[in-house]
DNA sequence: TGTGCCGGGAG
DNA sequence: CTCCCGGCACA
């Protein structure tokens, strides 16, 4: 019989949409559920899912999703700041074997950067913006191509660490000072990098 | 001088 | 694994 395949589920985060003259971004937890129905010998592979509000379609390649959000949802729309197109799709990785990425414990011990769970938390600076009324509403998107230019598809290899660059929000430690070191998260507290006020 | 945190270490 | 901290980059 033929394999039937695993069922993976992904957390993907992360919708944003711009209209005419007033962009809104919207966090949201869009779980899905991915049936995997090929029987191939391939571990892992990547499905460009967009994250278009209720639309869930997902494709194999990233310039099929690309095509179908500039002729789905982007039909009408001019292009923004000179000459930016912005694309509203996430790449997700099907897992075979492996287990689904940890979803609980964000807190714990992981590499920070090189991160596949670093740039979706984004929402973690949008929460402090937002809160300090300091957000020139200006959302990025998972997936932003300048020009058009088409990806000559990057080998998948980047073995240099980039080293963090310092960002800019207030961690825990700034936060709630020296003397509540108790109410600060984790990972300040070890001085690793900071889990509940991301970048 | 203070903050953020990597790399390393102790238990 | 949990927890701590030296030392460095950056502000
Ligand atoms: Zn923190």
């Amino acid at each position: 019989m033929i394999g039937l395949g695993h069922e993976t589920k992904h957390v993907v985060r992360w919708v944003t949409l711009v209209t005419g003259n007033e962009s809104k971004t919207t966090d949201i937890w869009n779980e899905i559920n991915l049936i995997k129905l090929l029987d191939i010998k391939n571990l892992t592979r990547i499905v460009f899912q967009c994250t278009w509000p209720s639309c869930l379609k997902n494709t194999a390649t990233c310039e099929a999703i690309e095509a179908h959000v500039r002729n789905e949802h982007l039909k009408d729309r001019v292009l923004l700041h000179s000459g930016e197109e912005e694309f509203y799709y996430t790449e997700i990785e099907l897992g075979l074997t492996s287990p689904p990425p940890t979803l609980s414990h964000r807190d714990m011990a992981r590499p920070p950067y090189e991160d596949p769970e670093y740039q979706r938390q984004l929402v973690g600076t949008m929460r402090q913006n937002i809160l300090s009324g300091t957000v020139p509403i200006i959302p990025q998107s998972p997936h932003k191509l300048l020009k058009l230019s088409p990806r000559p598809h990057s080998p998948k290899v980047t073995p240099v660490s980039p080293r963090r660059v310092r960002g800019e929000n207030k961690k825990c430690r700034k936060i709630y000072g020296m003397e509540h070191r108790e109410q600060w998260c984790t990972q300040c507290k070890w001085k690793k990098a900071c889990s509940r006020f991301g970048d």
